[in-house]
DNA sequence: ACCTGAACACCGTTCAAGT
DNA sequence: ACCTGAACACCGTTCAAGT
């Protein structure tokens, strides 16, 4: 497959603007980040090009290199972005179990959002970021206040992220992707799907919300059953 | 930063041909496989371009395309070789819990060394291909043999898969990624990321490993909890 | 049929020149 | 200080030429 051809469509005419300082600033961070959103959104992370960004923003490649060390430190400005999104309101509130529940449904809708930001979100180390650290304190706090103790709670954290990744990874997979092609020569395989599919009926949800609703629960409960923490406390 | 240096270390001297049909056929199919995982291995996914693959096979990028259409239809290619890979052979044999492990672990080291792999297999529904709907069979049947609820199969493999992604996702993260820059601005994060150092120093484990054994092990013990099945059975 | 080598259209990044 | 434009070292893919 060629590389995808540079389209103009959407994007303004090239503005021929002559060498030097502009009397007034054309690019800043914020525009930056609005366009690499923007850019990340039609044409994937692999289309997150510097040249692409530059098109979009109307300026040369270079002129970014005045606002932005480099890609990396794109990918950086929309972690940071992303961050501030996460629903971290539960904690310290609500109870620790319906403030991680809340916490990891916007996680998981933020990226089924933008799935593309997954490998971003997983790629950059995080502690680079204040706003990343913030929202994770949080989390860890609402663990401690509840009483788990220290040695578990980075790992919990880190498995509930872990899921969620998982789960946005299955948002764009079809809903049936494990019933069988030939029923017959599959049987249990057809009986459990379809089994599952009258649950889903029967309770109104999406399949895939439901999945994700059990597999959190699922893994809250083991959780809980591994280090004795009630779950139940406040955060 | 700028894109990594092509390096000769372990790439055989290139082999000067003249043009034209040589005498004995120097590429095939598989060649060009075993090629294509020996570079994802030492370079990435990212790594694994067509020159990269033709400087590994003494050949020059344009003769590829002789035996595959694309870059893309090299890692199908690849991708058609995994299925056969995953451990079910503890399914009938061992308890339900030992077995389930088993695939599970075979199933994130396959990943792990394949990662690009992940969004073809949650995208590319496996009725279609004849050794996914029979690993999907076994592992079925391992559940049902073990008394859970037909309702409950599909949703317990589909969650355990659901880990699994995520785990492959996290397997390229750093280590650290929890770890504040800045200790004295976010004590508790500092505490909980070094007690979980310890647990991890402790046990003599790689972080990652002893994370997905605790996620693995929480959704087990949570969705036999919910379901009621013991999870000991004989599968 | 199956290789080489040149070519085309990309990519991230650097840097001198210009205001 | 902040832009342009040329340059460097890459990339995937195509295709005529050669045996």
């Amino acid at each position: 497959m060629p590389p995808p051809r540079a389209s103009a469509l959407g994007v303004p005419p090239p503005v021929r603007r002559a060498p030097g300082r502009p009397r007034e600033q054309i690019l800043n961070r914020d525009l930056i980040a609005d366009a690499a959103f923007a850019q990340i959104r039609t044409s994937g992370l692999r289309g997150l090009t510097m040249r692409a960004l530059a098109r979009r923003l109307a300026v040369t490649p270079s002129a970014l290199y005045n606002h932005v060390a480099s890609r990396d430190a794109v990918l950086a400005l929309l972690q940071e972005r992303f961050a501030a999104t996460l629903d971290t309101t539960g904690f310290g509130i609500l109870p620790l179990r319906d403030a991680l529940s809340k916490w990891a449904w916007s996680y998981l809708e933020r990226l089924r959002e933008r799935p593309e930001l997954v490998p971003l979100i997983v790629a950059v180390p995080l502690a680079h970021t204040p706003y990343t650290t913030l929202m994770y304190q949080r989390v860890v706090t609402g663990f401690s206040a509840a009483g788990w103790p220290d040695e578990s709670i980075i790992a919990a954290m880190s498995v509930l992220e872990t899921y969620i990744f998982g789960a946005v990874a299955d948002s764009e997979s079809p809903d049936d992707v494990y019933r069988p092609k030939d029923p017959e020569r599959s049987p249990l395989l057809a009986r459990t799907t379809a089994a599952f599919a009258a649950t889903v009926a029967e309770r109104g949800r999406r399949p895939r919300d439901l999945l994700f609703e059990i597999g959190l629960e699922a893994l809250l409960t083991g959780m809980h059953h591994r280090w004795g923490s009630s779950g139940r406390t406040r955060a």
